[in-house]
DNA sequence: TCCTTATGTACAA
DNA sequence: TGTACCTAAGGAC
């Protein structure tokens, strides 16, 4: 589930389980051999995210993740199971093993390099150093429609699809609307909207959007089922009923990505 | 067993 | 805009 809420909880339990510890560092998969060979052994102080990108801090050096689409990492107590061939990466101690798989990106980087990657990323909304206003700027000056401008990682950082079509949704905004004709007001709240959904993302280590009054229970409605975990609003709902209006939840294709609103709620 | 799909990004044309 | 890349699950045969 890798939007920017999984990396910061990841970024949280690789600190947890291995900030203090020298772990055994391997590759089986192979991609990753000979940075494991350096690092093994060497002391490992935290770990930091910024958006979708995690970066685990070795005394000497980064190493760089980026999960994409498909990757996965999986945490849990020693002993760690028999590693499988698309290990990327695999740290173990004593007491933890953490397995990466299919990330998109999984190198070893120096300080400088660390601070490319964030030179290059927008404000994160679950960073303490976060400039909303930064975003802002660039939004107000784009012909762009909000919804892929929302996407764009140089504009706002961790922000992935499920929480674009959900914080469009909460606010009735037209995903098609350009940058440049949303108000800062507009823009002030659907950021800490973002703040909040992202932070409580990170505590649950799953996205879940519907407020109180619109859950099933409160709507009377069946239980959701989904296999991506959350309750939301409108994400991969295609020509199902929205829970506000009863309108059918429409699906697109914008920029290579599935663009999902409510027609009705979204005029704004 | 094969095909599709996915919460992402980079690069070529 | 299209395509390539990384993995795993589910559904169609």
């Amino acid at each position: 589930m890798p939007e920017g809420h999984t990396i910061h909880r990841l970024a949280q339990d690789y600190t947890a389980r291995f900030a203090g510890s020298a772990p055994r560092v391997t590759s089986p998969q192979g991609k990753f051999s000979d940075a494991a060979a350096l690092l093994t052994g060497t002391p490992l102080t935290g770990a930091e995210a910024h958006g979708k990108h995690l970066f685990l801090a070795f005394e000497a050096s980064w190493v760089h993740i980026h999960l994409g689409l498909f990757g996965k990492v999986a945490l849990g107590d020693a002993p760690a199971p028999p590693p499988t061939d698309t290990v990327r990466l695999r740290l173990a101690t004593g007491t933890s093993y953490a397995d990466l798989r299919g990330p998109t990106t999984c190198a070893l980087i120096t300080d400088a390099e660390k601070q490319a990657v964030h030179a290059r990323l927008g404000p994160d909304p679950l960073r303490e150093d976060a400039d909303p206003g930064a975003a802002y700027r660039r939004i107000s000056r784009s012909r762009t429609t909000i919804a892929a401008l929302l996407l764009d990682q140089k504009v706002i950082a961790g922000v992935g699809n499920v929480y674009r079509a959900e914080v469009l949704f909460r606010h009735g905004v037209d995903p098609y609307r350009a940058g440049k004709d949303v108000t800062p007001a507009e823009w002030d709240a659907i950021w800490s909207d973002l703040v909040a959904l992202m932070r409580e993302g990170v505590r649950n280590n799953r996205i879940d959007t519907v407020r109180p009054e619109h859950t099933p229970e409160a709507m009377g409605r069946p239980p959701r089922v989904d296999d991506h975990g959350g309750e939301v609003y409108v994400y991969r709902r295609t020509h199902q009923p929205c829970h506000l209006c009863g309108e059918t939840v429409r699906t697109a294709d914008l920029a290579a990505r599935n663009l999902f609103w409510c027609p009705d709620c979204q005029q704004n």
